[in-house]
DNA sequence: AAAACCTTGACACACCTCTGGTAAGGTTGG
DNA sequence: CCAACCTTACCAGAGGTGTGTCAAGGTTTT
């Protein structure tokens, strides 16, 4: 069977994940090898390159597999897309009213490492047309 | 304090959340509202739309805060989008040696619930120039 | 100055994500 | 037919997410 895809573990030396986790990545959706006629899995070039540059890119922007699902999901469906953009689009935080400068430090508990992602986009258009409050 | 802002306690009220729960929404980065000379938080009109609408967003498309975090960060960081954008624009799935039909039914222990995303698009163009195997 | 707010920090717990095992059974090939 | 693969299913455990609650201490208001 040397046509040309290779079988889980021959995937799992080649691309530096585990068979334990080729088969979590198909699960997620990810990257979903063909199958023999027995239910093998074969693993193509394409899948291959395609798991390598997912491990760089996980490694080099600190990111799990569920945030790549997500943004699969949000290229698939349009309707979420669009409203978590509409979401988005509003402005995400304006420092205004503020008096104090350090405040917002991060929970910190033993458990809580980090997650950081501090906003900074100055508002272009300041329209806070609000709706009804009471 | 009548101004036009709501205390924490009083946001939570209005918009469904748990005081716990707004300071943790800022924590994420999601809705940081202003703040008083004092250091209390004031929750605007604005503010209080958002968190409406992101409670809202959040069950209908039974998303987590964290999923809306990484679309934050998708927005914000222009090279992650780009690179994310790439990874998956290669074909996602191509079913096409595949020989069984209903393989791949989702692990399902006892933990696992579910988290489906299956793809559902036909190659458009199939060019799978693959890399260096071996 | 006491009551009723607010703030941050921490403990706890349930559930999910990510990974590694192990077990029971089908497939492949000498 | 037997070894060496593969498959799915389940147990396990570390660490993150989402949430409540409580403590120690500032602020506002009466």
């Amino acid at each position: 069977m040397t046509t040309d895809a290779l079988t889980i573990h021959e995937s799992a030396e080649t691309t530096g994940w585990s068979p334990r986790m080729l088969r979590y990545i198909e699960r997620s959706g990810l990257v979903v090898p063909a199958r023999s006629a027995s239910g093998y899995r074969l693993y193509g070039a394409a899948e291959l390159q395609r798991l390598r540059t997912l491990k760089e890119l996980l490694q080099r922007f600190d990111l799990g597999l569920s945030d790549v699902v997500f943004a699969l999901r949000l290229g698939q469906d349009a309707q979420l897309r669009g409203e978590v953009e509409e979401w988005l689009s509003a402005e995400p935080a304006k420092p205004d009213d503020v008096a104090g400068d350090d405040w917002l430090s991060w929970e910190q508990d033993k458990h809580q490492k980090l997650l950081a992602a501090a906003a900074a986009q100055p508002a272009t258009t300041a329209d806070p047309t609000g709706g009804t409050i009471g």
